[in-house]
DNA sequence: CTTGACCCGGCACCATAGTCCGGGGTTTAT
DNA sequence: ATAAACCCCGGACTATGGTGCCGGGTCAAG
């Protein structure tokens, strides 16, 4: 309860001002209280909030997924409790499988690394590491929706 | 060189015909050998080339980066070997902080799981996950560049 | 030899996630 | 009390990553 304004909140939460009227226009962030000429106003959770949506999506999700996600975190489910705990199940399964690409891409550019270019300067088409990362690559046929 | 055409990829890579056209067209995929009428012949290379790319996709990289890290990766770099190696060592760092976030965002979900919202249908508005989640993520802070 | 499925290039269109702008009030520091 | 700085809302605009559509050529099966 600091009445902090928009652009205090953005400030802090290091967005644009207008990403903060966008969230709460999308149903991600609480409408917040509003002075009497209109201003918003915000408690310093507000700021936490922002940070959260904010690395929720550097992990790859969508705005309407966190909405979902937040829903869950903070138990707000006007839907059936076992609905939410399945979502959340999913939702976990996909971080899992995106730990494991993270680290199996990770190697790929270790290995890339640790035999630098500096020999060899022209390209060769079949280099041993990227039919490496292919054949990596190739199993789990993850189905996506296009 | 098995001689695929463009729709046979992009069936075998699940993505749309027109992605593999625009990821060409983007310089993410090697322009391929053209038959007498001017069809895209293919090797089943490039759909190992194209879930690669959607992987990469998927864990939060852009095409504009990809594109980068392909060249990384199979050494095709016009530019000095340093840098490259700079980039590489920049994106191991940054797949690190992602894995970490993830990791994090993971506990946070199970924790909501674990404690479902059987009992309680009314929403507190702080509940103690939601806080705990808050200052999980307090720390850390990453300038963005918005 | 025709018909349906496939491919070509180019351009239009879509969703997502912001970001900016402008006209008009408000607050604050001088 | 007035300028600078801040806020309001609505709408336009941007970038990214595709996706759709179209007239026209091509290939393969019947």
């Amino acid at each position: 309860m600091n009445r902090l304004t928009i652009s205090q909140v953005a400030g802090a939460a290091n967005v644009n001002l207008e990403t903060v009227k966008y969230y709460e226009k999308r149903g991600l962030l609480p409408k917040p209280a509003r002075s009497e000429s209109g201003y918003r106003m915000y408690s310093t959770t507000a700021v936490e909030d922002i940070r959260l949506i904010k690395r929720a999506q550097d992990i790859g999700f969508s705005l309407n997924e966190i909405k979902q996600l937040l829903a869950v975190i903070n138990q707000e489910s006007y839907f059936p409790a076992e609905e939410i705990q399945a979502l959340a199940i999913a939702k976990i399964k996909e971080i899992n499988e995106k730990i494991t690409r993270l680290a199996s891409f990770k190697s790929l550019l270790e290995q890339a690394v640790e035999r630098p270019a500096h020999f060899d300067p022209s390209p060769k088409p079949n280099c041993p590491v990227l039919k490496r990362l292919r054949k990596d690559d190739a199993n789990e046929q993850n189905d996506r929706d296009f």
